[in-house]
DNA sequence: GTGAAAGCGCTAACAT
DNA sequence: ATGTTAGCGCTTTCAC
C-alpha cells in the first residue's frame, strides 16, 4: 500500500518527524519555507498518513455501523443512501450489515461492529427483538446509538421516527376528503410498533369525522406482503360491497388489494379509493398509480447520521445531553387511486 | 470503550505482555495454568483487543469497499446484501458507497476507500465511465479490486459478470418457443455494454430461429425507465399491429409497456407476450406478472467477494495469479406475460 | 515456559 | 521554528 511514511521524508529531508508531521497537519509553529519543502516532497511521493497509525493514536476509526432488518428493501435501501451520503459529508465511511429480522443475529451483528470499534452505531430493531439487554449494554459501554423507525421506549437513546398515527390518520382523512364513506383498514398482525399506530391513527381519524369504527372491515393479514393484500382485497369484493376506501398499512399490502379489485372489475378509485403507506418506488408505476404516504428514509437517514454525530462530538467534549426523539413528518401523496 | 488492554491484564496477573498475548493466542509455548489464567481473567474483565492497535500491526483492517452506481436500485441492494452476507462469514466487514452513475464521484469514491486502508474494492462501474486511469492506479497500487456487473474489457482484474448476450437470447427464444413471430425490442441507447450485448443476444435468437431482424421494430428510449417503456409501449399499439412479442432490456421498461398495452386494450400474453430483464422484485406483482432474465445479485456479490478474498490471501502470499472473469448463470423465469 | 525489547506510523507535550 | 521523546496497544523475535 502506502509505502512512504512519515519517517521515510523526514529521513530525505533531514529533520524531525514532528516537523513534517506539523508541516503536513498546517500547524502554525512551522517556517512556510519548510512546510512548503514537506508538502511539495509528500505529495511528489504522493504520500498517505497511514490511517491505522492515526486511528490507535486517536482511538477513532471514522467509521459507523449501520445496522438494519432487511438490505434488500426498498425503504432501508433509502436509508443506506441517506446515511452514507451524509456520513461522506462530515467525513465518515458506514459499515452495512442486516439482522435479517432476528434477535439473535441482531447480537451478533452488534458484536461485530463493536469489535471494529466503530465510532457509534444505527440501528433499526428486529422485529422479534422484545428484550433489549445486547442494546443497553452498548449504550452502557458509551458507544454513541442512535435508534431509527424500528424503536422502542424501553430503550434510552437518540431516536429518529416518522409519526405513524399521524402518518395513518392524514391518510385515512385524504380518502375521508375525497369522498369515502365506508373506510376498510388491512393491516398485519398487532406485533410491531408500526402497525399498532397506524391501525390507532385509522380509528382516531374515524373519530374525528364521525364515522362509526365497524370492526368487520377491520382486517388482519398474515403478513406485510401483497398477497395479503390482495386476500383481503377478494373478502372486501365478496363480502363488503359496501366499503369505499381503504386503507392499507404497507404499499404492497395496497398493491395487494389493488389487483383483487382489478379482478373484480371494481373501479378504482371510482367505487373504491386505496391508499397504502410508505412510497416505495413501486407505488408510482402501479396502475392506478398509489396513492400513499411519504416515508422519506433519506431523511431518516441523514437525521440519524446527524444525531450520531452530535453524540460522538459530545462524548469527545464530555458533555451528556439528555436523549432526544426527532420526528419526520411525513405526507400524503395523492395519486390515481384516490380521488 | 475497551478500557482493559493486554498491559494491565499482564500488571494484574505480574507477568509480561507477550506471555499474556501468547495466552490469549493460544501460542503452544504457554504453561497450560498460565493460559487459564490468562483467560479466566480475560473474560472476567471482558477484554477486547484494540483492533486499531491490531491493524497497524498487521496492516490490515478486514475491512473492504464495495463501491456501486446506485444504492436504492433492487439489482445493487441484492448485491450488498450477497457482499455482506458473505463477507462476515470470512470475518470482514464491508463498507458501502455508491458514485450516483458519475465518473468524478467514483474517483472521488475510491479515494475515500483507500483512504481508509481497506484490504480490497469491490466495484461497478458508473455509467459515463470511459477512462480507467483511476481503476488502473487502484491495481497498480496493489489493492486487491474486483469488478462486478458493470466491467469493462480494458481494465485488466478479476471479474464476475453475467452473459447478456445469452441471457437475452434465452430470452428473445422464449418468446419465440412460446409462439411469437414478431418480436419487438426495447431498448435504451447504446452506451452500456449490458445494452450492447442483450441487443446482439435478441438478434442472435432471431437469427437462429431464421426470423428476420426488423429494424422499424427496433425501439430505442430515452433512457432505462417505465416511461421510456411505456411510450415504445404505445407506438407498438398505435403503428405496429403486427407485433406478438415485446422483449424490453429492463424489467421497468417492459412494466411500461405492459401499462400501455393495457391502456390499448391489448390482451397479455394472448395477443401480445412480454419479457424483462432481471427479475427485479416489482416484476412479481405487476399484472400480468412479468415474465423476465434472473440476473442473480446475491450470487454476484457472494461470487465477487469470494474473489477477492482470494486475491487478498494471494497477495500475502506473494502469490500471482492471472486475472480471471466469473460467468454467474442466468434462467427465464416464465410468468404470466408470455404464453 | 517466560520475558525483554523492538517496532508498526503517527501525534503532541515539552524542550530548546 | 525545530527537535526530542514518549506513547497509543498489540505482536513477534530472540534471549534466557
Amino acid at each position: 500500500m502506502s509505502k512512504v511514511s512519515l519517517t521515510k521524508i523526514s529521513e530525505i529531508l533531514g529533520m524531525s518527524k514532528s516537523t513534517v508531521s506539523k508541516a503536513l497537519n498546517n500547524y502554525t509553529d512551522v517556517s512556510s519555507s519548510t512546510r512548503k519543502k514537506v508538502q511539495d516532497l509528500a505529495n511528489k511521493l504522493n504520500y498517505k498518513p497511514n490511517i491505522f497509525a492515526q486511528n490507535l493514536r486517536s482511538q477513532e476509526s471514522k467509521i459507523i455501523g449501520l445496522l438494519m432488518p432487511e438490505i434488500v428493501h426498498y425503504f432501508f435501501s433509502t436509508i443506506i443512501s441517506g446515511v452514507t451520503e451524509t456520513a461522506e459529508k462530515y467525513g465518515y465511511s458506514v459499515i452495512v450489515a442486516q439482522t435479517k429480522d432476528d434477535y439473535k443475529s441482531e447480537i451478533k451483528q452488534l458484536e461485530l461492529l463493536l469489535d471494529k470499534n466503530v465510532d457509534g452505531i444505527l440501528l433499526s430493531l428486529a422485529d422479534n427483538t422484545i428484550q433489549f439487554n445486547h442494546v443497553k449494554g452498548v449504550i452502557n459501554q458509551g458507544v454513541p446509538f442512535v435508534l431509527y423507525d424500528r424503536i422502542s421506549k424501553l430503550i434510552d437513546c437518540n431516536k429518529v421516527v416518522i409519526d405513524d398515527v399521524k402518518a395513518a390518520e392524514m391518510a385515512t382523512q385524504h380518502l375521508i376528503d375525497t369522498g369515502c364513506k365506508k373506510i376498510a383498514i388491512i393491516r398485519n398482525q398487532f406485533k410491531s410498533q408500526g402497525t399498532i399506530d397506524r391501525h390507532k391513527g385509522y380509528k382516531k381519524a374515524l373519530l374525528e369525522n364521525g364515522i362509526v369504527y365497524d370492526k368487520s372491515i377491520d382486517f388482519e393479514g398474515q403478513d406485510f406482503s401483497f398477497n395479503a393484500g390482495k386476500i383481503v382485497g377478494n373478502k372486501i369484493c365478496e363480502r363488503h360491497k359496501d366499503v369505499d376506501g381503504i386503507f392499507a398499512v404497507t404499499d404492497l399490502m395496497a398493491i395487494g388489494a389493488l389487483e383483487a379489485l382489478k379482478e373484480h372489475n371494481v373501479a378504482v378509485p371510482n367505487q373504491v379509493s386505496v391508499i397504502g403507506f410508505s412510497n416505495w418506488f413501486l407505488s408510482q408505476i402501479t396502475t392506478p398509480h398509489l396513492s400513499t404516504v411519504d416515508q422519506p428514509g433519506f431523511e431518516i437517514g441523514q437525521t440519524a447520521f446527524k444525531l450520531l454525530h452530535q453524540e460522538i462530538q459530545n462524548n469527545k467534549n464530555n458533555i451528556k445531553e439528555p436523549s432526544k426523539t426527532v420526528v419526520i413528518p411525513t405526507t400524503v401523496i395523492s395519486r390515481e387511486s384516490t380521488k
